[in-house]
DNA sequence: ACCGGACGCGACACCGGTGTCAACGGCGGC
DNA sequence: GCCGCCGTTGACACCGGTGTCGCGTCCGGT
């Protein structure tokens, strides 16, 4: 039996739910030792029916719950996943979030978040700090501080578990998680070349991001299937931002044989495009054809709406926590629910003439 | 001096940062009691300067830092600070975050974020498990949650700390922080009675938000001071949505005495006027002149870019946190630097003839 | 009947901190 | 010189779980 004689006030406050049950409670109610019902909690097969039986109608009466605190102290871990990353977007980290979340959901785990600067000199370090102090379960990187590699080879090296997030594998398959960029590229070609566009420009993100490099290479896949080919002087190189998504169109628009179709790298360029556009007289998408990439809110407010490549963030953040928490199953399912997708609006139509 | 003896290869781990410091540790390597130690960390008055200096010195040589999971156990409550939040605007809640995160840097406290949805039956239990749960120091409240009294008396109950940031006082001043959303609608109302002005109309967030009268107050306030009245006819009522916004501003302009310029309650229904107009082959300003409110991303992408009241969200943010872990200093700053403030773009004009 | 092993379970130490309380030495007051 | 108080410190139990190990029981094999 049980060590501890609780008076019986802590027992009526048990009752009333004024007070949270210990496993020492529970242990006492039932009638066995504590560490019993640790194995009950977790799951060990070495009790006996009717013993764990016996326990689980406890715990349901009374709702325990363990402690994750006082388990994680003995666990040497916590019950704690890191979100970190730089993207400066906020509806992507809202959908990764959320996408973390949901597959999160009933596990016991909390989400914890931690922007960073990948241009920090302690990036690493600092990184690193969070989760020896938090003892955190693992961590999800997202583009582009999954792409460090100095990031992947610290988490390795202190054993925190990780799931990579990223546009192409940049690591083993059960850290990496792809999101298939150079597919919504093709898309994006296929779209626009499907369309007569023989003179296409391409926006390109920061050339040492992955991503930039997989939508335009999907892009001219896309466009060589119809036999159209991505001229060099039609590529520019933006920063992913509203403002170089301008300064890249007005330099292509400013081409004696100007494209008469422009992939933007994503969806805050390809809105920086249309300003440009009207700013040089252009009408979308009667001149000029825009697609972009991600289909976040604002493709869809910017006026003309914008075509564009739809990016399963949140499919991908449940599936980034069900990985990193071990759940197996949901990986049968159609891989196609996390691919890109083309979403027509109206800034894409055939050229003129 | 301490009653373990760690084996030699322990201390060579410890040397060489392979293994992080304990409290057992630094009490033997300061010749003191691990007692001792802890209240050093946490600023006992009651240890001699000598022996303080002392421990601290060890603590910087191996850079210790107590486990926040063993000290939650002891001190009964985590070092985690929720948030918790029902507002579906990404850049609200990262924006919201970042300001979390600067109130909290270097207080060793993290931020575990928990959405939630207003309209659940489970609402204030499902907080309350995961307050209980992780044993939260505290939480931070959002509207629309925030505005919601049931929640806030279960935290009152369960003697949680919390901070509730709503447009208007909801609570004492101590948990309540509020984002004086009516001086916004003040400039709003100031800015297009100023310039010239006389027919104008208002469209509101949903009516059980406080944030919307709170808007709408403010910018009949402002209207007021040049002598000009919001007619009935002219409010609409609109959900803050895109969509919302886009209807609300279509029913507005078939009036048969249509306003010259309209308030929408956030940017998001300020979009959605932009794309009504335009359908409507109103031009704005010149037709028509639009404000919004927020200053998110979007009020500069759309076009004409939005002149818009922006929402100190980041500030308020990092105000929530410091008053959460009672940090006071801030509060005195000039209170200027958190009101909202009007952001001049090309969406609004003085009116034709 | 005897032995070995698997099974089911509990005692105890431990994770890394904090609260309680008592012990110790130095001090001023008488 | 004795007493009591204060400032400083440590021993010990405790927070709520888990790991280790050993004990008793029941079983089949010989």
């Amino acid at each position: 039996m049980s060590s501890k004689t609780p008076r019986p006030s802590d027992d009526e406050a048990l009752q009333s739910g004024r007070r949270r049950a210990t496993i020492n409670d529970v242990a006492r109610l039932a009638g066995v030792s504590k560490k019993t019902v640790s194995r009950v909690i977790n799951r060990s097969p070495s009790v006996r029916p009717e013993t764990r039986e016996k326990i689980e109608a406890v715990i349901a009466r009374y709702g325990y719950a363990p402690d994750p605190q006082a388990r994680g102290l003995a666990f040497r871990r916590s019950f704690l996943i890191g979100l970190i990353y730089d993207n400066p977007n906020p509806q992507y980290v809202v959908n990764m979030q959320l996408g973390l979340l949901d597959g999160m959901r009933g596990s016991g785990f909390e989400l914890v978040v931690h922007p960073c600067d990948r241009g920090s000199t302690t990036l690493v370090p600092d990184i690193r700090a969070f989760i020896e102090r938090q003892k955190l379960f693992g961590v999800v990187l997202t583009p582009s501080v999954s792409e460090d590699e100095a990031v992947a080879e610290m988490l390795r090296e202190i054993g925190c578990e990780y799931v990579r997030v990223a546009s192409v594998a940049v690591d083993s398959e059960v850290h990496s998680i792809v999101t298939r960029d150079r597919h919504g590229g093709l898309l994006a070609g296929r779209h626009l070349a499907g369309l007569g566009h023989r003179r296409v420009g391409f926006i390109s993100g920061p050339d040492r991001f992955r991503s930039s490099h997989e939508r335009r290479g999907g892009f001219e896949e896309g466009l060589k299937e119809h036999g159209v080919a991505l001229d060099a002087d039609c590529v520019a190189e933006g920063a992913y931002t509203f403002e170089s998504g301008m300064e890249a169109a007005a330099r292509l628009m400013a081409l004696s044989d100007r494209p008469t179709a422009i992939f933007a790298g994503n969806d805050e360029m390809a809105a920086g495009v249309l300003h440009a556009a009207r700013r040089a007289g252009l009408s979308v998408p009667g001149d000029l054809s825009v697609i972009g990439f991600d289909d976040f809110q604002i493709a869809s407010r910017v006026w003309p709406p914008l075509t564009t490549i739809r990016a399963p963030t949140r499919e991908i953040g449940r599936l980034a926590a069900e990985r990193l928490l071990g759940v197996t199953e949901g990986d049968k399912r159609d891989p196609e629910w996390r691919m890109p997708s083309l979403m027509v609006r109206e800034s894409t139509a055939a050229p003129k003439g």
